[in-house]
DNA sequence: AAGCTTATGACAACACCATTGACCTGTGAA
DNA sequence: TTCACAGGTCAATGGTGTTGTCATAAGCTT
């Protein structure tokens, strides 16, 4: 039944649900995001976000069409959170490294949302903005077009791609950690040295470093690289 | 029940189902390939893998701990296929670069198999091949170790970043594709440059350039700028 | 060849999930 | 004051992963 959903705008009639809540779109997604960052991943169900606002499971259906929508209002939520108070400074390389690591940030605030949305494109304000603001600041350094869409293009799929890694990784279960933890630490230490010489060399590194993001390493040299061609064609031009 | 699964080696009896199947953990990782790129990733379900096979659902929980172990096992079935036949030069960066693009090209292969699993660790024995020759080829280019596992964990992860997405994008059906390019040609085509300077002046390179994957550029500048560093320590050294 | 053990497949049940058709009730305009 | 209907609720459906229990045939021993 997709014409239960009522448009943001039509809705009149604010009755309370028995235990006295007033529900609205905003208050739902403002619920669902609690409950994920509260609860842990697993926690954003219809059921139990029904459970957290006082109110029918099949209640949500008045305002979104399934479950998918809602995420999807969810991670809009999110990416205007990401760029809410980015200002460039006007260092196009420090500025980039900016934009990309707060949109990498509010997405890993929000992992489950982030997962399922992060490789959709919308066409919608925020994303707009966005491109926008990262062509500029490739274009003002200097780059010519076709190479500013390039490296543009690299650099936001990057900030996507981890974006996506991280959450998704960020969104297991504990018990899913703990035997990645595991593994780290009984199946890469236990390796002999004779067949896996360089794991068994460095073991205690890799667990230590594998458990953090390689986003801020990723996108410095990201970064790094693109410098060293403007160098080029600002030296031709 | 955590005991009822016999580790690969020790496994003797061969019993067929009721429907004649000899079921192997190869056979089920292959159905599982099979089911999901043929029908979506949401065909892979225990109980259609157990009609796919010819065997009860149940009958998985002798092969698989559970869901996520299989799903693992599809991801390591993955890495296989796309180190399969990676012979390394003696060029590291060269190395590298192929290693990353069969990695990110195997996986694409599979897209919503790659969508389920690009995330996670598996300590399977074709991840620990691709982690051993990855760090040999670095260590042996001469980064320190410590360098060589900060930037093995940003080019792993970012080939894995790139495939999760890539494959996401590949995974949607046909009218999320329409449309995105009816974003790019109407949306971002229609912004006056007047508000979007950057977006109007570049919007037919952006939506050329956005239709294909970014791994290619990204993974090049990754490793020029691993380039760049190692000639610093190289000159120390 | 017969018998025994036990690995392994099958069955049935459980708890949870998203979703929806039908019903009921209080809101708010007339 | 009325009363249409938006919106909350109920109950049911068919899906999911998972497990306790049982049955049986594979393959060892004799």
């Amino acid at each position: 039944m997709s014409d239960r959903v009522v448009p943001p705008g039509a809705r009149r009639r604010r009755r309370p649900t028995k235990q006295g809540v007033v529900l609205s779109e905003e208050l739902i997604v403002r619920t669902a995001l609690r409950l994920v960052s509260e609860h842990g991943a697993d926690a954003l169900t219809v059921r139990r976000l029904g459970v957290a606002l006082g109110a029918d499971p099949s209640s949500l259906y008045r305002y979104f069409r399934n479950a998918d929508d809602l995420l999807l209002a969810v991670a809009d939520e999110l990416i205007g959170r990401g760029l809410r108070d980015w200002r460039p400074s006007g260092h196009w390389r420090a500025d980039l490294r900016d934009l990309g690591l707060r949109l990498h940030e509010s997405a890993l605030a929000h992992p489950q949302a982030t997962v399922l949305s992060a490789c959709r494109v919308t066409g919608r304000a925020h994303e707009i903005r966005a491109v926008e603001a990262g062509l500029g600041l490739l274009r003002g350094a200097g780059f010519p077009d076709a190479e500013a869409v390039r490296i543009y293009h690299a650099f936001v799929d990057q900030a996507l791609g981890f974006a996506a890694l991280d959450a998704a990784n960020a969104a297991l279960p504990r018990s899913a950690h703990e035997a990645e933890e595991r593994v780290w630490n009984t199946t890469y230490a236990d390796l002999p040295e004779e067949t896996h010489p360089n794991i068994a060399a460095t073991v205690p590194l890799l667990a230590a470093t594998m458990r953090a993001s390689a986003y801020p390493t990723a996108l410095n040299m990201l970064l790094a690289a693109a410098e060293a061609r403007l160098s080029v064609h600002t030296r031709r031009g």
